[in-house]
RNA sequence: GGGCCUGUAGCUCAGCUGGUUAGAGCACACGCUUGAUAAGCGUGGGGUCGGUAGUUCGAAUCUACCCAGGCCCA
């Protein structure tokens, strides 16, 4: 007796069902490589029209983390899938390579070896080692399945674009939007230096805690009893702060106290602020009517061991703004000013400020008009000028001003306070904020600020929509733009210091001399070539006329490096233009890159430098909450490689909504390798089918074909245009839902489970079966080209397991769509299918209901009467005999009622009984007789045919 | 503390401008299959739509507050 399976038609392929990615994936990449694909696709659209996704540079500092590896995928799906969609979309990668990280730690890797070398020599030790890290960066995103000019990269350090970044820097220069003005930083009085914010290590320290009397200014009388009538009876002139005298202040004085830990800052007192929404509230204290927040008078009460009676009068914050109080020490005011950062967890609520000694101070000072005031040396000292204080150092004149409080009666308390205070990372030693000679960029100037509002409002796209809100807030409220830092890893600011006179000299001129010398040389040439070659002809010191300059030794802000890559990288690179048509980046960029870019471009070129935005969230884990490595929840996407494999990644960065934060954790992950596994299970299937099928000679026409294989090719057509679309609308989710209903649901459930018996037992070269192969071949050549932006390893690999002439690499395809999808869609077959498909499931509820009374066990082991009237009988009747394929049952049984079924609010009737007659051999379904001829025993009629057909050949 | 954003089954996602018993796939349980087999098919259980209070004839969908979380500031 013959083995009967050997005679049907079983899948086979080399498609394997284990992926096996971990070997698969680095194969691909490097076939990628050796054919170079990605030249190929930019020849094969040369022409077409641009799509210019502009790469935001990763820093090139470490290996790739996990939202790293999420950013870059994103971009690929938006880069392939519009060089699938006909665009000549290219990928040019970048880096962004100065600054302070990598000079840290290039500092640390040095250690003592750095003091003995040049600028020039540490600059080249950053350089090597930000090189180092772009060929790792660049190993695993290529690992990763990236397609990109990698050869190529665009890097921040290379010398053309450091030209670049001096270039769109003297565009602001010449417009006249630079200036140098003052502002507090972090600095080190022992290391004489300014510190970053990293370099600053919170510490504790115990400091001074006083609390000073400032009393109200004569000027200020009227106006205070014009705002709160309540106080008049006692406004008369403050008395004067007297040096000899320690008495208290006259009785009829109005006086605000205020409280700070630096009483070195008191000589640089200049403002004093409050909260416009707090309540305050002034005391009769020893007959002074002192001001404070209402909430706090109790506990300033106790710490200053004085009596507050009732209030005088209470008044909002408002009512201080602008008011003269009376320096404590010297004869002059300081304003009454208001600020939210004002708080009522100690202290007095009105808040000591002094400008060029505090963040927040400063930016009061900004809002103003004051002077940021910070007469000290690099070491710390009082210059000469500063009375009382002149050459002592700050620490050591904190006693000394307490005492010159006291002395004249205004320092109310004083205690020894222990708190967090910033200390330097190198010496131990306390820092101090200090307002030291920087360079901005204002943002009134050629209205900098208004021109970046109108450009997000009305030219820029910003997906998800809110980013708009976002980015607003941002440049509407920011300070002017601060581009100077005093280290050593970056493009250097190139101006001159006039050696006559000290005055700070940058003009157009200067900075194109320096853009040329760096075109050749690299910035390095600033710290290594004579400064004559910087120095263009006839340059004078507009102030004092004199010719003899110095180099300044700033470096520009990095994120105004990054933020010229437009300039640096579109008007230069083939397949490039100004401007780009998106940028892509996590929603932090909207404070950064996002941010800067667009300050750029209006100064370079008055416009945004890109007209869509789309931002993603960050990768959290399960409990979405953030990845850190305290909490040993991060995923490193090397580890996913080395496990799953970088389609898993992929797969998973795809289906995920990346507008929010997504998460990622063990479950996460193992649901996607599950969903992996489903769709190229299926897809096996498929290509199983088409072993022996010729795409040319075996294709059977359209309007030939089985009426199934039409409605799978028109299901196909929808999910397809479904595709296209969503791929438009960066929607990768929806890519995943109707690639995934449509493999698991359409085909994997139904298409291929009903088209099973035919695919299998008839003749291999029957219409019947060609017809299944022609749908098959068309679905499964559409979804490797629709899925390759995603799997695209994996769609490769089908690519080339797939009949029939093709291009060398899916990636080179472009999508099924236009007539290709158009000519297979029909709304007709889809409702016609929609509703024998309803059937089926009920028919499939009888069939499980007679399982469990185990009458029945598979499905070819019944046969099934099906009662049913109206329309519905009608179209049951129009295909009576596809009924036992679409059911997978031996038999059906159609009784048509006429005048009633669903139509009718009659429900159909579903009768399931054990199948009669006897079972073939061959294709397992029972029929009511087999044949006796001793080749084809125990086989039904329509398989004696199908084999007649293939021993005919 | 402020600005922007998020919170639907174990997981990933749908649920348009408020309107019948909130859906899909995966996972899970049970049955079938062994000619997709470290696969496939069928059936089933599972959600007070973060919470509370409102607006409304009616809210997952609008408003306020609260809780949890994220990004950026301070």
């Amino acid at each position: 007796m013959p083995e009967w399976k050997d005679t049907c038609n079983l899948p086979r392929t080399a498609f394997s069902m284990k992926a096996n990615l971990q070997t698969t994936e680095p194969e691909a990449i490097a076939r990628w490589d050796a054919m170079a694909l990605y030249g190929r696709i930019r020849a094969a659209r040369q022409g077409a029209p641009l799509f210019l996704l502009h790469d935001g540079p990763p820093y090139a500092n470490g290996e790739i983390h996990i939202g790293t590896a999420l950013n870059k995928i994103l971009k690929d799906l938006v880069v392939k899938s519009h060089n699938m969609a006909g665009y000549d979309a290219p990928y040019l990668p970048g880096w962004d390579c100065h600054g302070l990280p990598i000079e840290l730690k290039v500092d640390r890797e040095l250690g003592p070896k750095k003091k003995q070398m040049s600028t020039a020599d540490f600059r080249r030790a950053c350089r090597a080692y930000a090189e180092k890290y772009v060929d790792i960066q660049r190993r695993d995103f290529k690992r990763l399945g990236i397609l990109g000019l990698w050869d190529d990269p665009y890097k921040t350090m290379a010398f053309r674009y450091q030209a670049s970044i001096v270039r769109a820097l003297g565009r602001f220069v010449e417009q006249g939007m630079v200036y140098k003005g003052k502002k507090p930083v972090h600095w080190c009085t022992h290391c004489r230096t300014a510190l970053a914010e990293a370099e600053v290590e919170y510490e504790p320290h115990t400091s001074p805690s006083i609390y000073v009397e400032f009393p109200l200014a004569e000027s200020s009388l009227p106006e205070l009893a014009r705002r709160v009538p309540a106080l008049a009876p006692r406004l008369t002139a403050p008395s004067a702060p007297s040096a000899s005298s320690a008495a208290p202040a006259s009785a009829s004085s109005v006086s605000v106290l205020i409280w700070t830990t630096t009483p070195w800052t008191i000589p640089s007192n200049l403002a004093i602020a409050f909260h416009p929404e707090f309540r305050y509230a002034a005391y009769d204290v020893d007959g002074t009517a002192v001001v404070v927040a209402k909430d706090l008078a109790a506990s300033v009460a106790q710490k200053t061991g004085r009596a507050f009676g009732e209030p005088l009068a209470e008044f909002d914050g408002t009512a201080m703004e602008r008011l003269s109080f009376r320096h404590p020490l010297y004869a002059r005011d300081a304003l009454g000013v208001l600020a939210d950062y004002v708080t009522l967890e100690a202290g007095t609520g009105a808040v000591h400020t002094a400008p060029g000694h505090g963040a927040d101070d400063y930016r009061t000072g900004v809002k103003y008009g004051l002077d940021i005031y910070a007469p000290l040396d690099a070491g710390g000292h009082f210059v000469e000028s500063v009375a009382l204080f002149g050459g002592l150092q700050v620490f050591d004149a904190n006693p000394r001003v307490e005492a010159a409080l006291a002395e004249r009666g205004r320092l109310w308390h004083r205690e020894d306070y222990d708190h967090s205070y910033p200390h330097c990372w190198r010496c131990h030693n306390p820092v101090i904020f200090l307002a030291t000679a920087q360079w901005f960029i204002a943002m009134e100037a050629h209205d900098l600020r208004a021109r970046a509002l109108s450009e997000i409002r009305d030219r820029v796209r910003w997906i998800p929509a809110w980013g708009q809100a976002r980015i607003e807030g941002m440049i509407a409220n920011r300070p002017d733009w601060c581009i100077s830092r005093q280290r050593a890893w970056g493009v250097p600011i190139p101006a001159m210091d006039c050696t006559t006179c000290g005055q700070a000299v940058l003009t157009g001129a200067l900075v194109e001399r320096a853009a040329a010398v760096f075109d050749e040389f690299g910035a390095d040439a600033w710290y290594e070539r004579p400064v004559e070659e910087f120095i263009p002809g006839g340059l004078a010191c507009p102030a004092c006329g004199g010719t003899s300059f110095e180099r300044e030794s700033n470096i520009l802000d990095v994120w105004f490096d990054s933020g010229s890559s437009h300039e640096a990288v579109l008007p230069f690179r083939e397949h490039h233009r100004w401007p780009a048509d998106l940028y892509l980046e996590g929603s932090d960029q909207h404070r950064g890159w996002f941010h800067s870019s667009l300050l750029v471009g209006i100064g370079t070129r008055g416009r945004a430098p890109f007209d869509q935005v789309l931002t993603h969230g960050f990768v959290v884990d399960e409990q979405g909450r953030k990845m850190s490595k305290s909490l040993g929840n991060s995923v490193a996407p090397q580890d996913v490689i080395k496990q799953s494999g970088a389609e898993i990644l992929r797969l998973w960065v795809s289906m995920v909504d990346y507008r929010e934060d997504i998460r990622l954790g063990k479950e996460i992950l193992a649901r996607t390798v599950e969903a992996y596994r489903k769709i190229r299970n299926v897809i096996r299937v498929l290509v199983a089918n088409l072993y022996d099928f010729d795409p040319v000679a075996g294709a059977v026409p359209h309007e030939r074909m089985l009426e199934i294989d039409r409605w799978a090719l028109a299901k196909y057509a929808e999910c397809a245009d479904r595709i296209v679309r969503a791929y438009d609308d960066y929607d990768y989710p929806a890519i995943f839902q109707a690639a995934s209903t449509f493999i698991t649901v359409d085909m994997s459930a139904f298409y291929v489970d009903v088209t099973k018996d035919r695919m299998y037992t008839f003749g291999a070269n029957s219409e019947a079966r060609r017809s299944g192969q022609t749908a098959m071949f068309t679905i499964v050549d559409g979804l490797a080209r629709l899925l390759a932006p995603i799997l695209s390893v994996t769609m490769d690999e089908l690519w080339r397991a797939l009949p029939g002439g093709r291009a060398p690499s899916v990636h080179m395809a472009l999508f099924p769509m236009g007539d290709e999808t158009a000519r297979l869609r029909s709304p007709a077959l889809l409702d016609r299918f929609a509703t024998l498909g309803a059937v089926r499931d009920e028919v499939n509820l009888a069939l499980e209901q007679k399982r469990q009374e185990q009458v029945i066990k598979a499905n070819l082991s019944a046969q099934v009467r099906l009662e049913t009237g109206g329309e519905e009988a009608r179209l049951l009747a129009d295909c009576r005999d596809f009924l036992p394929t679409l059911f997978g049952v031996s038999h059906v049984e159609l009784v048509t009622r006429s005048g009633s079924g669903p139509d009718g609010g009659q429900p159909r009737r579903i009768t399931v009984t054990r199948a009669d007659g006897v079972r073939c051999e061959r294709c397992w379904r029972f029929v009511p007789a087999v044949s006796d001829e001793p080749a084809t025993r125990g086989l039904c009629a329509r398989c004696v045919e199908a084999l007649a057909l293939v021993a005919g050949h």
